[in-house]
DNA sequence: ATACCGATTGCCT
DNA sequence: GGCAATCGGTATA
């Protein structure tokens, strides 16, 4: 999808856009490999009033990316050893994002099994979807444009689960975590 | 300068 | 179900 259509689907608030998500297909190409998933997670994260979004404390040059207008990636560093992605929606200066928590492997497993060092459970958990994509905080900012990250809408899912965000401890009773039911 | 802790994962019991 | 691994960001002095 070209990053002016995208720029519109994503200009919103990620909280209506992350469910509209589930069934799309994002992809990376990167060290000449392409690699994509069909999204089956998502969590999304506003800023100012989201005291367990990174953005709540304002504008840092870790957190810039969701401060930007919808159509790029944040990804950021935990536990001092995984990356995790996000796709950035919304308007500029109004942090919004939606995690990416789990996807279908569907191009590129072979890489993507290479990368996490197994066969099974690519890309299930944000760590994992990653790494899978081969995404690390180097590539965050990247603009979602279709030439090394991509995303296209795809099969909505029969049934989308809602359930409160995992791993946060702030601002726990928000259901702002979709789950593709089929 | 120093301390605390996390949008997690996988192995161990 | 419990817990260690491991380090950058943010808060506190």
């Amino acid at each position: 999808m070209d990053l002016s259509s995208l720029q519109r689907f994503l200009g919103r608030n990620a909280v209506d856009v992350a469910p509209e998500l589930l069934g799309w297909t994002f992809y990376t190409t990167i060290g000449d490999a392409r690699t994509a998933v069909t999204l089956t997670e998502v969590e999304a994260y506003m800023g100012a009033d989201d005291p367990a979004s990174h953005a709540y404390r304002g504008l840092t040059p870790r957190t810039a990316p969701m401060f930007e207008a919808g159509g790029l990636i944040y990804v950021y560093f935990v536990y001092g050893m995984h990356f995790c992605a996000n796709i950035v929606t919304g308007i500029e200066g109004e942090a919004q994002a939606v995690l990416m928590r789990g996807g279908i492997p569907i191009a590129g497993v072979e890489v993507m099994a290479k990368r996490r060092g197994r066969t099974t459970n690519l890309a299930n958990g944000p760590g994992n979807l990653a790494q899978a994509l081969g995404l690390t905080t180097a590539n965050s900012g990247w603009p979602i444009d279709g030439s090394l990250i991509g995303l296209e809408p795809g099969q909505p899912p029969e049934r989308i689960a809602t359930t409160r965000r995992i791993g946060i401890s702030k601002a726990t009773d928000r259901s702002w975590r979709f789950v593709a039911d089929a």
